[in-house]
RNA sequence: GGGGGCGUAGCUCAGUUGGUUAGAGCGCCGGCCUGUCACGCCGGAGGUCGCGGGUUCGAGUCCCGUCGCUCCCGCCA
């Protein structure tokens, strides 16, 4: 009933009406939950995964999961609309031990041997475009058995797609119209199509990232040229060694000493010394490095940065990749530190032609820095592909990152037995293993594919941003804590040695707690 | 594998340089009030200070170890 003009209060959703009861019949009666579902305040995340039905009634976990629905919905109809079909690849399959480390399976009828959880449904999909299926696209289930982090899980959700008879741009377009529906139905204001594209070397360079944040400024500058040939003996060896040293204007800001010294903290994570912090004052340096450089140097420098009196200027000497990638972080750490990413912008982009292959110091060899079924482009200012130095290739890759967040990435494949021979060899593989293991797709190849590409969404990425939380845990509605456990049902746990030896296994490791071992966090 | 942060009542937190019976708000229980909508008032219960060890006359506080959560590096084709 309409509540009477006095008592309405429009500070409630509710406050225009009132329930009249007639009967009261309880249907199950109700523990007092351990936390408050009535309001979206902190609380524990352990104890929220350990209620996880209690933690959905809130309002917060309820717009996510709701938002989550609609964006998928979304995608389905898109996509239906134009003519794509929707195909389930298998679950279990086989390791393919490229890349992420697999979820295995001991596999009950063939002992000893293991199916995998697919890390992607990477080769099923270009098996249909070789089927002809020209237009695919799936809510799939992925798992990787890697650490996890605040934006990733060990199994989450792509959205994944791959069509036949196109290149770069079709995909890009296509991603463009269904990505614009899909920010509109999660609020997100984004500029109009058609997105920056920006090559990977470049993202590096000015960015420091090959997922950039662009909504705000503090580019780095790379002013190696500028400085060489000082008296500064640091910048010099640096230098010397074929290093680089690249700075970012961090503008009038004015640093207490245990600041600077916290900026230093930043880029040691990425191996990096130190920091150099210099004040622009009088069109010179306020700092006892001024007297390194000549007149000329100093002046380049601040034009390199469009340095004013009162800037910071911030430099790191190193590596080219470290100082990209210490750089790029530390540009982040002062944006999230002094508020400098403007209110309400969103800017996607996407990052294109990266590097083919990247070395793996460790191992020795080259890698493919996508997956090794990208179609590889030459190098720049050539029109051949030759693999001779792997390093200049190109690939034909390209990445969808928004806010400095890659929600998803794809390319044009190899659909030649050719060309992926080439790039199995390049990156170690020989005919015998590549057979091995990649055979079925060789052999497929060989039965003519079209030439094909995708492309895949971290669904849960992309709802995360859009519900404008910090953590993908908060898009899924039963996900695991950073060490790969649930706490709600205590997964994972051991199982008791008949199943087993069902399987044909023997545990290496005493069998820790069997029931109830959840609790051995001490939560009552 | 490495580094940082956190762990005190059901929840969120405070707890000075080590020093009596470890506190607050919310919640919970009992009572009062009854046109309230963060109701109000009175009273109450509730704590192995994550766990184990050590230093000390004395440890929530200091040291060592360990477990859990979390963020980051490595890793994530």
């Amino acid at each position: 009933v309409r509540r009477s003009p006095e008592t309405v209060n429009p500070s409630l959703p509710t406050g225009a009406i009132e329930i009249s009861v007639e009967a009261l019949e309880p249907l199950a009666g109700a523990l007092t939950p351990p936390f408050p579902v009535d309001e979206d305040g902190p609380v524990d995340e352990t104890l929220r995964l350990r209620y996880r039905y209690l933690d959905l009634r809130r309002e917060q976990m309820r717009r996510a999961i709701e938002l989550r629905h609609a964006l998928i919905a979304t995608m389905r109809s898109h996509l239906g609309d134009r003519d794509f079909l929707e195909i389930e690849t298998p679950i279990l399959t086989r390791s393919t031990p490229e890349g992420a480390r697999d979820y295995l399976v001991p596999a009950r009828m063939s002992p000893g041997s293991f199916y995998a959880l697919p890390q992607s449904p990477q080769l099923f999909k270009q098996l249909l475009m070789i089927a002809g299926y020209e237009r695919y696209f799936q809510i799939a289930r992925c798992f990787r058995d890697e650490d996890l982090r605040s934006d990733r899980q060990p199994e989450f959700t792509q959205l994944d797609v791959e069509l036949s008879f196109v290149d770069e741009d079709d995909i890009i377009d296509l991603v463009e119209g269904l990505m614009t529906e899909v920010f509109a139905v999660g609020n997100l204001p984004v500029p109009p199509i058609p997105w920056p594209r920006l090559p990977y070397d470049e993202a590096m360079l000015r960015f420091g990232s090959d997922r950039p944040d662009t909504r705000f400024g503090l580019e780095i500058r790379d002013v190696s040229d500028a400085v060489r040939g000082s008296e500064f003996k640091v910048f010099e060896r640096v230098l010397g060694s074929g290093g680089v040293v690249r700075a970012l204007n961090a503008g009038p800001l004015e640093l207490a000493r245990s600041e600077l010294d916290g900026l230093s903290e930043v880029v040691q994570r990425y191996g990096a010394r130190a920091v150099a912090p210099i004040y622009v004052a009088g069109g010179g340096w306020r700092s006892n490095l001024e007297k390194f450089f000549t007149p000329e140097q100093v002046a380049a420098v601040n034009r390199a940065l469009e340095a004013g009196d009162g800037d910071l200027l911030l430099f790191v000497a190193d590596r080219a990749e470290v100082a990209a990638q210490s750089l790029g972080a530390l540009r982040l750490e002062l944006a999230g530190r002094y508020g400098l990413i403007p209110e309400g912008r969103h800017d996607p982009l996407w990052v294109v032609d990266f590097p083919m292959f990247g070395y793996d110091e460790t191992g020795a060899r080259w890698d493919a820095l996508h997956h090794p079924f990208t179609a590889p482009a030459p190098a720049p200012g050539e029109t051949e592909l030759s693999f001779a130095d792997p390093g200049r290739l190109r690939s034909r890759g390209y990445d969808l990152v928004v806010d400095g967040n890659e929600l998803g990435g794809g390319s044009i494949r190899i659909h030649t037995p050719e060309v992926q021979r080439q790039v199995f060899a390049a990156i170690g593989l020989d005919e015998d293993e590549a057979e091995a293991r990649f055979g079925f797709l060789l052999e497929a190849l060989r039965y003519g594919a079209p030439p094909h590409g995708g492309i895949a969404f971290g669904i849960d990425r992309i709802v995360t941003l859009l519900a404008g939380r910090e953590s993908i845990r908060d898009a899924i509605a039963f996900p695991k804590t950073a060490s790969g456990s649930d706490p709600l049902t205590g997964a994972p746990a051991p199982v008791d040695a008949r199943q087993l030896a069902e399987l044909g296994l023997r545990a290496t490791q005493p069998a820790p707690e069997p029931a109830g071992s959840r609790r051995a966090d001490g939560v009552a």
